[in-house]
DNA sequence: TACTCCTGTCATCGA
DNA sequence: GTTCGATGACAGGAG
């Protein structure tokens, strides 16, 4: 469902309108035609100014202009169109640094356990504003506690079942450690690492050269120990949390690698809801990025990435848009009745819009409006209709643009014709035909006020007419107002609904971003797991013997070489780097 | 018949 | 003070 089926909809909804109006054009039936009761309603109020009303059309002749050229006017409203139409229309969580461990399963949970059922946006959103407050304010912090709370089925935590509390000699320096061979597999490391000088037949520590700080930079001062064991073998609570560890391994990515893991494996391994996860991969596998929340839009709207616009005209509103702003929603705004000119706007309207699916919107706002011919620009195969937004057309113009329908005219009578343009005149032109205005309610209107005054004054007109007139005058201003304030209000409505599309789009983005990172996450953990595993294993004592995981650590110190230490030492350091921050912030 | 949508109109406000 | 545009509110027609 969505796209497709609105597309459908939309479409049809447009070729509806296009058969009503070609059908309302053939029929020469303006709008008045199909409102004769509200007609003979007006007739009886102003039945007394129609007494002496003429019958003969004394207006000018907008209408026949138009024909003349060609043109058909539409009786609704006196849109002048050609003829012709066109033939055919048809975590990071816990990469960011120094969460308090109470806090990491929270930002874990929503993607990484299966503890949260429902896969709530909303929750995940806030996570991810929470992770990105934390990685830009908490860079320093650590994240090997992360390692101290993986869950259960964490390869992380089940690596070693070594009983805590175990003894430790504290005497062993790393100079008694001795290192098997193992430089092979250093490949796995970064560049970096990789270029580290481990020869095989070296024996001691420190395994990093104390000239390369590349480790140092990344790493810190880091009790490796803390970043793969569990708590447990640590010996230590959860509050032993290890120094910073902030994103030092982004060269390790390989986005192959990256890319081979799918989404179900993340749901498989980290207990994520599988079926969040194959929504999350349809997002992924989808460029429209709108299959999340797409059934909460309002409007499902696809237009183009910073398609949303504020209204150039007006709505303070929508200057709440993002900042991308296209044209197509302030040409809204301002075609119609104010009378611009409309033809650039649809253009600007198909470019922004067309191209991207907007038929929703299209639909929606042309079913709203196509009465009035200013907006049937909206369609784009009407775009070269000339837009002749003349308020209340001249008899004589209706007389051109809106021929009765040809049964009418077969009917002939002279009678007929005339109640037929009488019914085409709207009640101020019968009332200002009643009360013998001499010119048009269009000039009424639209003239300047100089004009205006000019015009009244070159005629003898009474008190009453002259009332009529500024009536006139006023509720034809105010109706083009009120047409364009709707208009305006239409186009607010609708900015907003492409703001939150493309919100929703930003959210869709950064959740993934946050699945992708989770996942590097994840491998780098692994990678580092097992190259710690694999250094710490050939660790051999000066009789030869492998160290203990409990009672050793590895540690990098602050100039970049890597420790073994006693793993009380190593907690007593982690502990203390974790109070660190904490003070800081006091 | 009730409901919704559209449109015209009035009243009012601010520029 | 007048004019004008914007807008909320209301009424009425139409579907």
């Amino acid at each position: 469902m969505g796209w497709e089926s609105r597309l459908t909809a939309a479409s049809a909804d447009i070729d509806l309108i296009d058969i009503l109006w070609r059908q309302d054009i053939d029929l020469g039936a303006g709008r008045e035609i199909f409102d004769y009761s509200h007609r003979l309603k007006e007739q009886d109020v102003d039945k007394e100014l129609q007494d002496g009303a003429e019958q003969e059309d004394t207006w000018p002749g907008e209408g026949a202009e138009a024909l003349a050229q060609n043109l058909l006017v539409d009786g609704e409203t006196g849109e002048s169109f050609p003829a012709q139409f066109p033939a055919d229309i048809s975590s990071i969580t816990e990469a960011v640094p120094s969460e308090p461990p109470g806090l990491q399963n929270n930002l874990l949970s929503p993607l990484l356990t299966g503890t949260e059922s429902p896969f709530d946006l909303e929750q995940q959103w806030q996570d991810l504003m929470s992770i990105m407050e934390m990685q830009a304010m908490e860079v320093n912090s650590s994240t090997s506690e992360i390692l101290y709370n993986a869950p259960p089925g964490d390869p992380l935590s089940t690596n070693y079942s070594l009983a805590p509390n175990t003894p430790i000699n504290q005497n062993v320096s790393l100079h008694q450690a001795s290192l098997g061979g193992c430089s092979q597999d250093f490949s796995l490391f970064s560049p970096e690492v990789e270029s580290l000088p481990v020869a095989s037949g070296s024996t001691l520590l420190p395994l990093v050269p104390s000239n390369s700080t590349s480790l140092n930079s990344t790493f810190g001062s880091t009790n490796l120990a803390g970043l793969f064991f569990p708590p447990q073998l640590n010996g230590t609570a959860n509050d032993t949390a290890g120094p910073e560890l902030p994103d030092p391994l982004g060269g390790l990515l390989d986005e192959a690698m990256l890319d081979e893991i799918s989404l179900m494996d993340l749901a498989i391994e980290e207990g994520f809801n599988p079926v969040q996860a194959s929504q999350l991969e349809e997002e992924f596998d989808s460029d429209s990025g709108l299959s999340l929340d797409s059934s909460h839009s309002p409007s499902s709207l696809s237009s183009s990435e910073g398609s949303s616009s504020s209204s150039s005209s007006s709505s303070s509103s929508s200057s709440s848009s993002s900042s991308a702003s296209s044209s197509a929603s302030s040409s809204f705004s301002e075609e119609g009745a104010v009378g611009y000119s409309s033809d650039s706007e649809t253009l600007d309207l198909e470019e922004a819009e067309g191209a991207v699916g907007y038929q929703p919107e299209y639909s929606k706002f042309c079913r709203m409006s196509y009465q009035d011919p200013s907006q049937l620009s909206c369609l784009p195969y009407l775009e070269h209709v000339g837009h002749n937004h003349t308020y209340n057309m001249a008899p004589s113009a209706l007389d051109a643009a809106d021929l009765p329908p040809p049964g009418a005219l077969k009917k002939g009578s002279k009678e007929k014709q005339a109640d037929f343009l009488d019914k085409q005149m709207s009640r101020d032109e019968h009332r200002a035909r009643a009360m013998k205005i001499p010119f048009t309610n269009d000039k009424i209107i639209n003239l300047p006020v100089e004009e205006f005054n000019e015009l009244l004054s070159k005629y003898q007109l009474s008190e009453a007419q002259l009332s009529l007139i500024r009536d006139i005058r006023r509720r034809g201003k105010n109706k083009m107002a009120a047409q364009n304030c709707r208009k305006r209000k239409l186009d607010t409505i609708l900015n907003l609904e492409r703001d939150v599309e493309d919100l929703q789009r930003d959210k869709a983005r950064l959740l993934r971003e946050k699945v992708e990172f989770l996942r590097s996450l994840r491998q780098m953990k692994q990678k580092v797991q097992s190259l710690y595993q694999e250094v710490f294993g050939r660790l051999r004592d000066e009789n030869g013997r492998p160290y203990s995981p409990s009672q050793y650590a590895l540690q990098y110190a602050g100039d970049g070489s890597v420790l073994l230490i006693p793993r009380t030492l190593a907690d007593q350091q982690a502990r203390r780097q974790e109070r660190k921050p904490k003070d800081r912030r006091k």
